[in-house]
DNA sequence: AAATTGCTTTGATGTAGGTCAAAAAACATA
DNA sequence: TATGTTTTTTGACCTACATCAAAGCAATTT
């Protein structure tokens, strides 16, 4: 727990990204319910862990503002990327099988997390039956984003991955009212790298390709796309 | 739906496998509540399809004896095997997000299921805590399943990934009371393959060298692990 | 402005696993 | 027992990506 993490209280029922998290389908009356989980907002800097492989799982927590990462640390060393949280994703439901986290979630940048205490979760899902139906679809997404990725790296070469992986950006970053074509990368070559089950040359190396098909423009971390059918294109195509 | 399926009720009370499905830590009360969901049981003969990709959702199903394949396929005629299930497991999950089966389960053997309709699990489920919380367990052993995977088809080499699927098999088998070092496959090199995101001929040439190595003995099919322990030190050797 | 540090790019070379092809088993059907 | 079909094994060769290495940039500190 960072020491500059102050909390504070807040409420769904006036947060601007409602409409992605965790109130969908509420009513107005539900969502106050919610409020009263007493969810407190904490304040992460870059590189802060929200949570630690082996923790104690105590709560989810919903991204107010910034981005995380989840990663798997392996016996030997190994670590591996397995997402890219950003604002209105919910984190940590890894954790609910065996009551311990199973991976780690560090800030990729200044953020913001709501904690949702899981009991209370649970115990409040059992009265409001679009809260429980809508924690079961977010479990399920979680699943379905999941089996995305395995397809992708047990099929994909290295070219579709990357274009998967910045359409993927691509798509969510227009859900949340930003540009789909032009962002800044939060992460670094390593850590696509990581996540897309490749090294960070061939990220590079990707990279550059792309920009000299005129597909994207990058500057290190900054991207524009170009086409973004030809980004598409490129998932399917053979060569 | 296969023709010869013949529906039949079925009782998780006086299910061999309620240790291991669904019922776990219900009282005999509560499970006799969860048999009232008039779950019936079909039986389905080799690659009959359970479900199909787009199938509109309805149930999960609680596998109650035999084994089935889950896979995923391409827009361009590529498919992937997301997982191998067997008696005790529950699949369906990735379709509660979108009411939409997201992939496809065929029958590796002669088997039979219980089909738990969705709705009236969740409503059964906000009556029944321990219910609800197993729920939110599975989905959630579900979601670390599918990030073990990743962790191996992003970062493991070919008979890394063919050792981390053995001693998986075996590891379910013994939960099942069969024996954990001898067993019989049900599935060919090629859905390994697709399973592991490698070729068939990878597959084949792996089981030929962990056979030169005394740590197994193939017979096509019919696997004997011969040393549990050297298979396991070869998913963390990097040679 | 110089120095330190941490990314990123690019090139040269190596290799694990893919591809292609053919033979050998296993299995199914008559 | 013969016969066709499918799966598995094995070999020879190829390629996409990894590895190794060096240089270029950007950001931060002194």
């Amino acid at each position: 727990m960072p020491l500059n993490a102050p909390a504070q209280k807040s409420a769904c029922s006036s947060c601007n990204l409602a409409e992605l998290c965790l109130p969908i389908g509420l009513s107005a009356e539900e969502m106050q319910r919610l409020d009263e989980l007493s969810m407190q907002k904490r304040s992460f800097l870059r590189s802060d862990y929200l949570y630690r492989s082996g923790d104690k799982f105590r709560s989810l927590f919903a991204i107010s503002s910034g981005s995380f990462k989840t990663q798997i640390l392996h016996d030997d060393g190994r670590e591996q990327v397995t997402g890219f949280q950003m604002a209105g994703e919910i984190i940590g439901l890894d954790a609910i099988s065996s009551d311990i986290h199973a991976c780690e979630a560090v800030a990729m940048e200044n953020s913001r997390v709501c904690e949702l205490p899981f009991n209370k979760l649970e115990t409040l899902s059992r009265d409001i039956p679009s809260l429980q139906r809508h924690l079961h679809k977010i479990m399920s997404r979680e699943i379905v984003r999941d089996q995305g990725i395995m397809l992708l790296l047990g099929s994909m070469r290295a070219e579709e991955r990357l274009a998967a992986f910045l359409l993927n950006l691509s798509q969510r970053y227009a859900t949340r009212g930003l540009s789909p074509t032009r962002f800044q990368l939060c992460m670094s070559r390593q850590e696509i790298g990581s996540y897309l089950g490749l090294k960070l040359e061939t990220i590079s190396r990707a990279f550059s390709h792309f920009q000299e098909a005129g597909i994207i423009k990058v500057r290190v971390r900054a991207i524009e796309i170009i086409s973004l059918s030809e980004l598409k294109a490129g998932i399917n195509s053979s060569c």
